[in-house]
DNA sequence: GATGAATGAGTATTCATTCAT
DNA sequence: TATGAATGAATACTCATTCAT
């Protein structure tokens, strides 16, 4: 239900320890939510550092981002509940903001890198990442949502599965929009589209 | 900071009301939320209701549908803070839920009726929904991170025109997969593309 | 549950009226109180001393006095639940003090006056009346706990009956040691006990 | 002045202990008083209950009786303020009134072995429990009244002596009048007026 | 007289935190 | 390191009373 809404006594309970113990231990509520704030994002940035630092093109790393960023979420299923709930106006939004630019600044240099005309427009890099970040979220965070209307367990292994396709999918028009702008704004030849090839998700 | 985070005292302040009032008008700080929830979402129903079912194509209609939510997350900026997090994990999740799934119903008939085939596949209707919800709700749970990384104003007049330019094109994309793909499924000649004719953002 | 736990606007409500209303006529919720125990002592006071001061010797009267409490309570059900619970303890003991003691005295003036030799020892006067009040208070006050154990209503006309049956008889056999004390303590002889005569409840 | 009319600040104050703590230990106001109850009524089982078992024939059993259960309210001033009151309408009465119907079992069952006809009529088991209940009682619920009518403390030992005395003399001549009855109801001799003997009160 | 709205002073309760051991 | 007990500060909520109409 939520970081605050969580008492210290039901946390202490839940971990089979005692409620005196949280403090010894963190000194306080807030730090502890501080500490797990952190131990998140270093897991995510990590996670993510590793699959856009990886070898291969931009389509394949791109890719690697996105599954990424959904096994994450997969993996860590408190992280909407606790943390994407503070992102969202809590107590902790500048810090939880400190965490997340870093992230979005690697996002835009990698965009920016590869197609150099993001820096503006109406695909400018962040608008692609605010989208893309918001296309893998909100399937979590509205999970019951689409159980609910779908009659599928939207958690289960294929219906991940599908959701990354479409994630898979959507990025392979963006690209291909983006490989479009850019060679019309260089006027130059683009040999991405060939590089890709023809991948079965077509 | 979130309604939970607020307390009576407060609401009853900033409101220029007493304490007390607030309970004998709601019954309590949870009857409250409850009608702030109820009175957003009516609004937020009749918005998306209205755009969807007014004149023109499929397109228009679908802009108008990303205009219109786009414009409610502007006028309402608390939305957000209050009832978008309640959805992700709150006291009223099965609440918040009530009111999302017929939304959602609505989107899904529209996205079905116009593209029978997004009843399945990687561009399944609930797909494309929750992408550009994600989308579309993303951009204003961000604002503050965006902000900081752009050094501008998300929520600036500007700024927002130029996200519903970037969701347009989104949609022109999307759109162009899903005609694509109909006349693959279909194998009949489809007339959408040329209704939509030269419109100015391509 | 006693006049304390109810609110005005409970008052209010089962009385078909408006909360202020009541402020406006009585001025306070305790000025309120004052009334209804002034009303009810008033019609008690009224009536017992109506029984104890009509025709009839000490017998007669005595039994007078046992109906009309009896049938007082049984007419004002709801004097145990305020009344009687003031007076055992709560913020109006001393206003229902006030109201009881003419009572008291009253019956104990009536107890002398028949039997001078009460004025002290285990039959004093005031014993007599306590307990008499207790025997009589008791049957209303745990009708509950009796309905449970008998399985009948104690307030049905039959059980009241009873209960009155068994008043006399105690009021019979207490008459008969005063008398035969009295006799021992005076030397002189009673015509009392001729003139009850042979009634049916022995 | 009752449990409801007393507050938890007032409570923690007199017991010498923070506010908090009365909810840490009790869980609530209602909790707390439940305990009180039961721990009362516990005590009172076991004296009465030993008062009864105790050796020696009806009469000294019955002696013993008024007198645990005298001392009882005579060493819990309280009960009467607070459990008593409660049993005449509070929030606890069906909680109360468990206590009590198996005191009242108890009574009844002993009365029934020893004069078996009090199963019914007009000095029935259950008529003559409620009026010694009453008697016992009132004294104790009335101390103020009793106290401003005869000038003395009705607590005082001597008076306390007294009101037992003339219980003692009470439970006489219903005794006697329970013989009579019994032996016209059965037509048998009985012993028991010899067994009492010639007893100093009387 | 009558009433819906409003309020000040309280109440039970909660909870992160501290303390004593 | 660990914990049951204790606490201060705050919170939602209640209620008799008042106010404006």
């Amino acid at each position: 239900m939520g970081y605050d809404a969580a008492t210290t006594r039901e946390i202490a309970e839940r971990s089979g320890v005692n409620k005196a113990l949280i403090h010894y231990h963190f000194g306080s509520k807030e730090a502890l939510l501080e500490i797990i704030l952190e131990r998140y994002y270093r897991q995510l940035t990590i996670a993510l550092g590793d699959a856009i630092q990886g070898s291969g093109r931009f389509h394949e790393r791109t890719r690697r981002l996105i599954d990424a960023y959904t096994d994450f979420l997969d993996e860590h299923r408190n992280f909407t509940r606790t943390v994407l709930r503070e992102a969202s106006g809590g107590r902790h939004v500048e810090r939880v903001r400190g965490f997340m630019v870093p992230i979005f600044k690697m996002g835009m240099d990698f965009v920016h890198e590869e197609f150099p005309h993001t820096r503006s427009g109406d695909f400018a890099a962040e608008q692609l990442l605010v989208s893309f970040y918001g296309m893998i979220i909100s399937y979590f965070t509205y999970r019951d949502v689409l159980g609910f209307l779908t009659g599928k367990d939207p958690m289960s292994k294929s219906e991940l599965e599908m959701r990354k396709k479409h994630l898979y999918r959507m990025l392979d028009i963006v690209e291909d929009a983006l490989v479009a702008d850019e060679r019309r704004a260089s006027g130059a030849e683009s040999h991405r589209k060939e590089a890709r090839g023809g991948d079965g998700n077509r």
